[in-house]
RNA sequence: GGGGACGUGGUGUAGUCUGGUUUAAACACACUGCCCUGUCAAGGCAGAGACCGCGGGUUCAAAUCCCGUCGUCCCCGCCA
């Protein structure tokens, strides 16, 4: 029998006709005298009914089970009266069976096909194919392609030129870790997969292909999280003879049609822009969620002077005093804000400071260092409300940023004073070019060192703290999306930033000789971005995770339990390749 | 490298804090059999199924307390 529809496409004007469908048997109700399927396939689900009176078929019928596969001929008609079924888009009809054919069977199953249960993740990625076939899942894959599409779609109208880029490519020890895969025909040599195809696209640029595009495999061999794995994909752009926001509206763009075209939803364009600084200052993160508000506020100039040492003492040696005004967080019980402050402990600060609003005045522990003034001030610097709580903390610029960030994050999840329905698209620009590497004494760039930097100027290590960067990230409610620069199209600026960049035993220049050379053929101005394909349909999906929007993805111990990757390989294998494995 | 949560029939959980007759473990779903001609996360009846991740220790007695180990997840570091 061959297919002529799918299980979840049929609809009204099918009644009276015969079709044939396969898929998988999802669920079986036997009622003595009749009994329902459901049938599924990717498309979703449509119920088939045998009746009694074919007893052939009603005999085969009694057999099925869960997760059978079968294929069914038999006419549509529209339910009786009283049967339909509104959460079904197939709902108001059933397909009769006149034949049917088991084409494959189950066993009892590790868990159920279903969306009505959370099963432990280990055990899915062991099944992956089983929990693969759960209808949300099956959804959230038909989205990923959509997106996939409109995105190609959007870029090929645009002029943009879909060109592939090599895997086994060459180490460069900045930024992650490579995964390294050894040379068989180059003993002791290794190429690297690209942990981004950047310098590849840089290079079509000068190749003169003008715009270039690619959704396109990326790796890393750094630890996972729920929006970090091994490899993950990137719709990777550059264009030529473009400034800053030429790339910034074709990604707006881009965007607008992905949401309306897959989700049916507008975003509002040009999204709103935000300085790095000005992020960090009220934020308190490179990537805000600007969903709530909570702002951070600074207080390093207030507190300057003021009697509680802590605070003047910190400011005295450089430190900033800054705090979070946290709604309605006077309620918090002295247990509470002590975890607030393991919180922010957790990361790098040495204590937490806290005020409440309450009615009879500010209640604190350290109240009787504040004048009146002073505590006027806070309160009229957040707008403070009564029953409101209000945190300080006082360190290093970079850690008191962190702090309050992450704790600003925090209380908006546990105070649910996120809105989920809301997308809020945000560009960072104006990011400083370079920062001082306290541990190892070196600059390091914030991007990638083939950043263009903003301004003429000649840089060099004295001038080079105060440059900002032709960079910009785009951010969606927290997350960042992707990030771009205009590039370093000259061969002397990229020879600069190399040379600050180098420490005296390595040297970027030599590395990347390749790059400085190509420069100087006739490099044109050129800009870019790449976007975290996962990361935007995990967002567009409602996923908390990434590893919801990836068929195949990898543990947090980075192991795959369905092939049981990685494992050892065998001693012939390893001699070809001259490599002796040596396990402490 | 570090911090935290979790691990109990096939699945999801309760029981763990306060060790022991709420019979060596409860509930729901799935599973098996029977009944049932309009259900749709079908219903009814009956049944099978776990020595509580693994190893060790404490104790008269351990799913429960302690130590170790493995696995999954979340986070810090890391991710130019």
């Amino acid at each position: 029998m061959k297919r002529s529809s799918y299980c979840g496409n049929v609809r009204e004007d099918s009644i009276d006709k015969d079709i044939v469908i396969c898929g998988w048997v999802h669920s079986r109700r036997d009622h003595g005298g009749v009994i329902f399927i459901d049938l599924r396939d990717r498309e979703g689900l449509l119920q088939i009914v045998f009746q009694p009176e074919n007893k052939e078929t009603f005999k085969i019928a009694e057999r099925l089970r869960s997760e059978y596969v079968v294929s069914v001929k038999g006419l549509v008609r529209k339910r009786p009266k009283g049967t339909l079924n509104p959460n079904l888009l197939t709902g108001s009809i059933e397909l009769v069976v006149s034949k049917v054919e088991i084409l494959n069977t189950c066993p009892g199953l590790p868990f159920e096909v279903s969306n009505y249960r959370e099963i432990s993740e280990e055990l899915r990625l062991k099944y992956r194919y089983l929990d693969l076939r759960r209808p949300s899942f099956q959804k959230n894959f038909i989205m990923r392609h959509k997106v996939a599409n409109e995105v190609r779609v959007f870029l090929n109208s645009e002029s943009f030129l879909e060109i592939e880029t090599p895997f086994l490519t060459k180490s460069t020890p900045e930024g992650a870790r490579d995964f390294l895969v050894p040379s068989r025909l180059h003993h002791g040599s290794f190429f690297a997969l690209p942990q981004s195809p950047q310098l590849f696209k840089q290079i079509l640029m000068i190749s003169g292909f003008d715009k270039y595009y690619q959704i396109v495999k990326c790796f890393r061999d750094e630890d996972l999280r729920a929006d970090r794995q091994l490899e993950f994909t990137q719709i990777d752009l550059e264009m030529s003879f473009v400034e800053e926001n030429d790339v910034m509206d074709v990604i707006e763009r881009m965007l607008l049609r992905v949401f309306k075209n897959v989700l049916n939803i507008e975003i509002k364009i040009p999204f709103e822009r935000i300085s790095y600084a000005d992020a960090m200052l009220r934020y308190g993160s490179d990537k805000p969620d600007t969903r709530f508000e909570m702002e951070i506020k600074d207080f390093s100039i207030e507190f300057k002077e003021c009697d509680f040492k802590v605070f003047s003492s910190v400011i005295s040696k450089g430190g900033i005093v800054r705090g979070l005004c946290i709604p309605e967080g006077a309620s918090f019980s002295r247990s509470e804000i002590d975890g607030f402050k393991n919180f922010a402990i957790e990361y790098g600060a040495k204590g937490l400071v806290w005020m409440k609003i309450m009615e009879s005045g500010v209640e604190s522990g350290i109240i009787k260092y504040f004048k009146d003034e002073e505590i006027k001030v806070i309160k009229s610097k957040f707008g403070a409300k009564l029953g409101d709580l209000i945190v300080f903390l006082a360190d290093e610029e970079k850690v008191v940023v962190q702090c309050l960030g992450a704790l600003r994050l925090k209380m908006g999840k546990e105070l649910d004073l996120i809105d989920k329905f809301k997308f809020n698209f945000l560009w960072v620009v104006d990011f400083p070019l370079m920062e001082w590497n306290k541990e190892e004494e070196r600059w390091q760039t914030l991007h990638h060192p083939f950043t263009s930097p903003q301004g003429v100027v000649s840089l060099n290590k004295k001038n080079v703290g105060t440059a900002k960067a032709k960079a910009y990230d785009v951010i969606l409610n927290g997350i960042e999306l992707g990030g771009g620069s205009i590039r370093i199209h000259r061969s002397d600026v990229q020879k600069e930033i190399f040379d600050i960049l180098s420490t005296s035993d390595e040297s970027a220049k030599e590395k990347f000789s390749f790059l400085l050379d190509a420069l100087t053929y006739g490099a044109p101005p050129h800009g870019g971005l790449a976007l975290g394909f996962d990361r935007i349909c995990a967002l567009m999906a409602g996923e908390d995770s990434i590893r919801e929007v990836i068929a195949f993805p990898k543990t947090q111990k980075a192991s795959d339990p369905l092939f049981n990757a990685p494992t050892s390989v065998s001693e012939k294998q390893l001699k070809e390749l001259n490599v002796r494995i040596d396990v402490g």
